[in-house]
Formats: C-alpha cells, sequence, structure tokens
DNA sequence: TTATACAATGCATAATATTGCATTCGAATT
DNA sequence: AATTCGAATGCAATATTATGCATTGTATAA
C-alpha cells in the first residue's frame, strides 16, 4: 500500500499549489485526479504532513507548515528531497530548488557530496538554492533526478 | 470596546508560551486571567491575529508564526528598496545587487514573496544578492523595476 | 442626555475535522 | 497458494470550529 505516499505527495502538490479550505474540498480534487479517498483518510494525511490550517481575510486555507525536522542529520538525497524540497524552476545550466524554510543548506550539502560531474556547485540560502550544471543536457539530468526524488 | 484589542494580546502570548491545543483550552485559560468569553469570540479571534492550527505528533496545536502570514506581513519592496538599495548590474539572466550592509536578506525575501513569474528565486548574501530570471526579457523587466523603485 | 450607527459578543446550530473500531489490503513467509 | 501480521482505510460517532442572527456595548453627534 504505498498509494499513501504517492497520495501524500500529490496532497502537499496541491495545497502548495490551490487555495485548498477544506478537507472536503481537497478530497474532490484528488478525486478529478483519480484518488479516490475519505475525507478521514485525508485528515490522516494532513496530520501526518503537518499541514497547517490556516485563517485569511478570504476564509480558511491550508498551507504547508514549516517542517523544522530540517535539524536532520546528513542524509541522503533521498531522505532529504521528499521532506524538504518544495518546487524547482531552471534557465539555461542553473536550476533554482525552493524547499521548505532552513531546507536549502542539508540539500545543497547532499548535493555537493555526491560530488556529481554534472554539477559545478551550489549556493544556498535559507530556503533557495542555486545549482550551477555544466551544460544544458547536465541540468536537464540533475533536474530530472531531483523531481524523481521528490515524487517518491 | 477595546477589550478585544487586550485580549487578543493575551491570546497571542498565550498561543506562543503554552501548548495550545483547542479553542475551548484557551478559553480556560483566558478566563483563569479574567477573561470570560465564549469559544466563538476566541475563534473569531484566531481569524483576526491568523493564528494557524498546526498537527503534531502529539495532536494539535495553535501557533501564530507561519509563512503565509509572515509573507504578508513582510515590508513591500518599494519601502525597502529606496533605503537599502545601492546598485546593480547583470549579465545574462542574473542580477546582482548590491545594498547597504545587512540589506540584503530583506529585500530578496520581499522579491520571494512577490512570486514574480520573471523570478526563478533569489540567494542573499550579507550585501549582495544573486536574482535569478527566467530570461534575458524577464531580466531587464526587474532591472528595471528595481532601478525605479531605487530612484524614487 | 438621547438618538444613531456600528463594532463586539453570545447563543444556537451548521460546517469541518478527528478518532475508535472493524475491515481490507499488501508484503513477507512457509 | 495459504497464512499471518501490521499498515491503511472506511464508517460512524464524537469533538472542534465557524457563523447567521439577535442583542448588547460604545462612541459620537445633536
Amino acid at each position: 500500500m504505498s498509494q499513501k505516499r504517492e497520495r501524500q505527495q500529490v496532497v502537499r502538490e496541491l495545497v502548495g499549489t490551490r487555495t485548498v479550505g477544506s478537507q472536503e474540498e481537497l478530497r474532490q480534487l484528488l478525486a478529478e485526479r483519480g484518488w479516490e479517498v475519505t475525507q478521514s483518510t485525508l485528515s490522516r494525511d494532513m496530520h501526518d504532513l503537518r499541514v497547517a490550517r490556516v485563517p485569511t481575510p478570504g476564509g480558511v486555507r491550508y498551507t504547508t507548515a514549516d517542517t523544522s525536522a530540517a535539524a536532520e542529520n546528513r542524509a541522503t538525497l533521498a531522505s532529504l528531497v521528499p521532506q524538504l524540497f518544495q518546487r524547482l524552476d531552471f534557465v539555461r545550466e542553473l536550476i533554482v530548488v525552493k524547499t521548505v524554510v532552513a531546507g536549502a543548506q542539508p540539500i545543497s550539502e547532499a548535493i555537493d557530496s555526491e560530488g556529481s560531474p554534472d554539477v559545478l556547485g551550489t549556493i544556498a540560502g535559507e530556503n533557495t538554492i542555486l545549482i550551477i550544471c555544466r551544460s544544458d543536457a547536465a541540468r536537464e539530468r540533475v533536474a530530472k533526478r531531483l523531481l524523481a526524488l521528490a515524487r517518491k
């Protein structure tokens, strides 16, 4: 039953992308995407993912909370990325990775420590990493890899 | 009726200090301190104060600091740039902004929080910001905007 | 002071979220 | 393939939060 992981990843994305106002609403969004689960399950997912419910001027909405679990030890990209990764974008041979607050440093270190020939180097801010790749092709490989890791 | 302001201030403190797990619990804490209100009122207070409800391993709890609220409270570029900006230079889709000491972080955050499609991300040092733009055209727009703000 | 307007609040109830329990699903083992 | 065990899930009941409406409190102007 590793449907769960996948589903929770989708939940992450939806919550990060759309304006989700209730678990029932989220259930429908998931249903449209082929994930048929009950609101109960989503309640549990929200808990697992630490998705916070915050009141806004225009009603309530969910938002992914700051995973202060950033205080992790040296870990592999595979273990870090699913936790801290938020999204990614690129131009030419540059990749900009967005992470949860305090997530940039650990991921950046993990990338560096792999010593990939595709990567010239990385620079990490608080929640943003700049990865300088050797070429467009290299950039494509790296980006693809990160996205794959994030989806697991 | 400026009881409200005072009470909300106390709510802020309590939520920041103690581990509050429900509005009912908060109501009791307030009662102990002489503030007799109903849960209804607290629901409204929570909304006003944008207090988020986040799930934790040991159950739910309330907390004030959260990214989206923080983003809304953040200063605008327009207010920051005239104060902190010094100069700017660029190459291809990169912009390097020089600021007064300690000025990089706030400006960088302000840029990020605007969520412009022109900007892939920013990385801030102490007095230098690297802005990665989506394209040359995007870089031109962003640079022009910053310069315009700086001139005001 | 009295009238007026509107913010603040309580009450009752609707809307949402959580959870105990039974059941189902999967992976591993024999 | 059958057995077993724990994770995952649905269902239904419970708990928590939000809100429409009526009422009360407060400031302001006449």
